[in-house]
DNA sequence: AAAAACAATAGATTTTATCGATGATAAATT
DNA sequence: AATTTATCATCGATAAAATCTATTGTTTTT
């Protein structure tokens, strides 16, 4: 059994095809089918499941993928090992961003991360909190930041913020007159929400749930951006619920719709979240650093009452 | 870099000394040189300090090894994977656990194991520390968890955990204005003991004895369970100390009595002990991972200081 | 029925691991 | 101080392996 049998292994089981797993493992099919036939002659036992069209993992297959995984994982590792002794930190880096933390986030803190970093090569997507897990857990992200707790048995979460939410009322809205509004006064029916998908979206419908009993009842309108959402707003439409960080670059004249909650207020907590394999820990704790040192001058420290992002 | 080469480097960093290790690896000398000199080329580090005279292991090189036997144990466990659904690791298992870590101990990792072998039939049993000794040696147990060192020279021992022991501390006690407590402020007098034949007891005693000199003074009060300690001690009758887990089901408010020590805290070993006959030992592989792995999240890493649990 | 897709096989080639022999160096012994 | 021994590195040869190209045999799609 060697290392790369067993990555040969892993990316047949990925593609379901050994022509495709060939390319991306830069060898040609006859290698790729060798390779696997000699695993499993060594192991006794069969892998795939040839007679399937397209090619399946038998159940031990599975289980095999999954120990690879782990051998491979202790494997790269050693990599960083080294690294550390060196005290190089860099190589490829692949981190996913929810939407609604993207755009505000990532400006703030990757100016600063790669000037500290330049030997890091940061690739950003942005990705729902749903395909942000799947692609930790095969091993197509290294990390992500989302709203957390998540509580998923394969995944670290470590907390870099919490981010209060801030209304966004416009004048004709019942509530406009009270300065600090209160969670108790929001109604679902009056709040513009973002489409589904969107943790935020289902964060606001806790928080609406946990002081009121609301029904299922049809939400009057949803976006896909909060720039919709505040214009909508503006329309006379409803209100909104921002997240504290969007409220920085929203302009002078509209700032008066603003209305911050009573403590403790309702907030989402935002981690940086990896496998439990804890691959390439260094550049994890190096994005931490950075992030929550950048987060320390623009979030006030104050009493939150968390908000689970999960439905 | 190889499972091969890895093996080889770990077996020279074993014996300190090419030769020997090429003997027990069952290769030639010169293999050994030029595959290490490989692994240590492609990882553009040296593994092994060359001029000393015993060879020895460069500081890069200890981290190296042990990453090592991280790559190596799970591609061991391949076999195992396989193994088990042949049906290779399977049927009865006869495991004893100690009162003092069962009733916590057990519900943490029997799902997560049996799910993950579940062609295991385990048997446990609720036995005391002699109990154990007596039935692994006459194989009528397979393995036990109990508290360590037993330095008994027909005994395995494989560290499991550390578990800190933490006061509770009722109000009317002395000790209760105490945030942090030190081992030299216990008194014998005033600890609620369990009985006689739990080693639990006997590591109690053993701490309080380190720092004053008791006589061999009656104890007030003894129980046989932590249950029964914690409801004395509520009555006023005295302080009592705890394992670590055992702290963590204990109601909010009355966790206000958990008092934890100044590190290094005094803590019992726990341990995975069998016969040195070292049956079904990928059962006992399969034990220790999967405790070890539940605890890695349950108890966080720090200094202690190991209470024997031996009269 | 023909074409396309896909994995297995065969044979050739390159790469790699290992071996035996030897060389270099440092410690141990005489 | 000279010699022996122990120990690791190096060299060239060889056996083993991994990989490649070309091809065959199925199965699926058109």
């Amino acid at each position: 059994m060697t290392i790369t049998q067993l990555k040969y292994v892993m990316a047949v089981a990925e593609h379901q095809n050994f022509t495709k797993a060939a390319k991306k493992t830069f060898v040609t099919q006859p290698t790729l089918s060798m390779q696997i036939q000699k695993l499993e002659e060594e192991l006794d036992i069969q892998i795939f499941d040839r007679s399937k069209k397209p090619i399946e993992l038998t159940s031990v297959g599975k289980k095999i993928v999954s120990q690879a995984r782990n051998i491979v994982n202790e494997a790269e590792r050693m990599q960083d090992v080294v690294d550390q002794e060196k005290g190089f930190v860099g190589g490829e880096f692949k981190l996913g961003i929810i939407p609604t933390i993207m755009p505000t986030l990532l400006p703030m803190f990757l100016k600063a991360f790669t000037n500290k970093y330049p030997k890091i090569q940061l690739k950003i997507e942005e990705l729902t909190t749903d395909e942000i897990i799947k692609k930790i857990n095969d091993g197509h992200l290294d990390a992500a930041i989302a709203a957390t707790p998540l509580s998923h048995d394969k995944i670290k979460e470590r907390v870099l913020y919490y981010e209060p939410f801030v209304g966004y009322i416009p004048e004709s809205h019942r509530l406009f007159s009270k300065n600090k509004i209160d969670s108790k006064d929001l109604d679902l029916d009056d709040i513009l929400l973002l489409e589904d998908g969107h943790c935020f979206r289902d964060g606001v419908i806790n928080l609406c749930k946990a002081s009121k009993q609301n029904g299922g009842e049809a939400f009057q309108l949803e976006s896909g951006s909060f720039e919709t959402l505040i214009k909508l707003s503006n329309e006379g439409l409803g209100m909104t619920l921002l997240p504290y960080l969007h409220t920085l670059d929203i302009s002078e004249e509209q700032s008066k719709f603003l209305h911050y909650f009573n403590e403790p207020s309702p907030a989402r907590e935002v981690s940086i979240i990896y496998s439990k394999s804890e691959l390439k820990m260094q550049i994890i704790n190096a994005l931490y650093n950075v992030i929550s040192g950048v987060i320390r001058g623009a979030i006030a420290f104050q009493d939150v009452k968390i908000v689970s992002p999960t439905k």
